[in-house]
DNA sequence: TAAAAATGGTTTTAAATTGAAACCTATATG
DNA sequence: CATATAGGTTTCAATTTAAAACCATTTTTA
């Protein structure tokens, strides 16, 4: 691809299709979401090929979602572990998971999130308005902010006169 | 890929690599909500090549995502909108869209989602217990449910241990 | 302390996917 | 009837991925 759209634009959906935007990355988050943190066990967990798993541990070490940190008990070992901004997608993660469930699973209970000390299941996310009461979906539109580059506000402009 | 992983385990992030695998198919989304339905519009609007388009809306109206509707007005066109199904991924790019502002876009306002009548700014996505109280990230577990086959099950197992 | 094993890579080559352009078919329009 | 429009498919070159072998360090074992 990348021939309109990628990193030129500032649209922030176009940037995550830079780290998403293959079959891989995804998984990766998974894994270091349970737990997994070594090139070797990335490697078992998921059978990637060891060639792409460096490109893309590169990728997203360098988009700040992965620290690359080198062991300090052990000279062969280097961890991969989630940032900061590699924590926050949990929401995604979560959301991503629920509707899966719900839409490719026919709502099989195969993955849940938990909270750690009660044990009781993350419920559903919902879009809510500032006082935590839930939008309908069709009441939610996209729009152009202000810093959005010209062909993103030209896009929306063509939008809204359809 | 495709050796351990996608549509051989009943995973459901695993599952959503199938569609979200590609560097096209959020971009997909995003126009579909903005409200693109038609083949020449996503071709123009994206840059995306025409026989790729072609596939991934097939595989999209396949998993259930998109609804292909001939025109009942002008036979040579051809309508693609989201189902269900697609219109329930709001909250997952909403998500996206509200972590990429923040960690890859530096917080610049670009897009927005807006309710249509009040023109208020749909706030952060948050994780929530079911009395609708914040969640920490650090409290949350991922865990196999009762409907994960054996490799999921024993994958959750290997990171218990560790 | 020398040999073997472990770890995190890189290189190489074949196979699969993508991108660009041209082409095709059916319907509509002037 | 001739031309334009819409939604595709086909073809072929260029890029990306997969699999396997290879390599450089560091650690463990005999």
């Amino acid at each position: 691809m990348e021939k309109i759209n990628a990193f030129d634009t500032n649209c922030p959906m176009a940037r995550v299709t830079e780290f998403l935007g293959d079959g891989w990355t995804l998984l990766l988050l998974r894994e270091a979401f349970i737990g997994t943190r070594r090139f070797n066990d990335f490697e078992r967990e998921l059978g990637i090929a060891r060639n792409i798993l460096s490109v893309r541990l590169k990728k997203l070490v360098d988009l700040g979602i992965f620290v690359r940190k080198p062991s300090s008990q052990d000279g062969r070992v280097v961890e991969y572990r989630l940032s900061e901004a590699g924590l926050a997608l949990l929401p995604v993660l979560i959301s991503l998971s629920q509707w899966s469930t719900k839409w490719l699973c026919s709502g099989d209970d195969v993955v849940r999130f938990v909270d750690k000390e009660s044990g009781e299941e993350i419920p559903t996310l919902r879009v809510t308005d500032r006082q935590g009461r839930p939008i309908d979906r069709h009441q939610i539109r996209m729009v152009a902010g202000e810093r959005a580059d010209d062909t993103i506000k030209a896009r929306y402009a063509r939008a809204a006169n359809s």
